[in-house]
DNA sequence: CAGCGCCCCTGCCCGC
DNA sequence: TGCGGGCAGGGGCGCT
């Protein structure tokens, strides 16, 4: 499952391989992910020709001149570059298959995924008007966090991982930026100072390209539009290492859970 | 209205 | 070897 290097990996996959290639047909094995995809995907699909593909938060935005097709990959989602005629996996939902049998195929078993059709203008869909800066934008910014934070009685952790705030900050990088800014995830936001929002800030760019650099991280079945795996979680220094020694301090890492979620940290590094 | 918890679903791992 | 419980990278939504 996919955070934002995972999906930015998915992109940057495929944008070269089907960029300018019209869709000659469409298979849609399951309809009943997330949201159904639509039936009529199909019709709205063959025979255009898909202009770009751009990422707004864990969003891959597939441009086509009558609208834009949406796929979220949610939890085990992942985005191939197949041949039309490969063997069909378990849980192969839908396939996008453009000239040359260039075949873009979709595989989620949780089906927290989602395909969606739509016509509106991007900045009024409802799943994408309210979402936060893009953490590697320059609207993400020391003084903008601090504002967005200041007043909230929530976890700083929390506040990390909500679209509105910032986009893109998934479970796994949110406990590595932290450990790296030195701040305890249960510290409540409001607590935390202007100079803390700047090495917060700083953390979570820092975090998310060196991610990206890597490919993204492999946890379970995470693989890139050619089917190859991730390679940061060889860099991971707090997510999944409960009781295994801080590599900065030798402290035991400890384990938490924060809105239901899973989080680590140094009791010593990090204040 | 901020914030919490539920829930969608399959797979995998662990303990008994 | 089988089974039940718990856990997993997301995030919209309904409720308080």
């Amino acid at each position: 499952m996919p955070e934002l290097p995972e999906v930015e990996t998915t992109l940057r996959g495929i944008v070269p391989h089907i960029k300018n290639l019209s869709v000659k047909h469409v298979v849609l094995r399951r309809l009943d992910l997330r949201w159904p995809i639509p039936q009529d995907l199909t019709f709205h699909l063959v025979g255009e020709q898909l202009l770009n593909v751009t990422r707004r938060s864990k969003y891959l935005v597939f441009h086509f001149p009558k609208g834009h097709m949406l796929i979220h990959l949610g939890m085990s989602g992942s985005l191939r570059l197949v041949k039309e005629n490969d063997p069909i996996k378990k849980h192969d939902h839908a396939d996008i298959i453009f000239e040359h049998e260039v075949c873009l195929r979709f595989h989620d078993p949780r089906r927290f995924g989602a395909i969606l059709w739509l016509t509106e203008p991007l900045d009024t869909n409802s799943l994408l008007s309210h979402l936060g800066p893009e953490p590697l934008s320059k609207k993400f910014y020391p003084e903008a966090l601090h504002q967005s934070i200041k007043s909230s009685r929530r976890s700083i952790k929390q506040c990390l991982m909500d679209a509105k705030i910032v986009v893109g900050v998934g479970n796994i990088y949110a406990s590595e930026a932290l450990f790296i800014a030195k701040i305890l995830p249960l510290r409540p936001a409001n607590k935390i100072t202007p100079q803390e929002c700047c090495l917060l800030v700083n953390a979570v760019k820092h975090v998310l390209k060196n991610a990206i650099d890597q490919g993204g991280t492999t946890l379970r079945d995470f693989v890139n539009g050619q089917g190859q795996p991730g390679y940061f979680s060889q860099q991971l220094t707090v997510y999944g290492r409960d009781g295994l020694p801080c590599t900065v301090c030798g402290e035991r890492i400890k384990q938490t859970k924060l809105a239901q979620r899973s989080t680590y940290y140094c009791p010593a590094c990090q204040i």
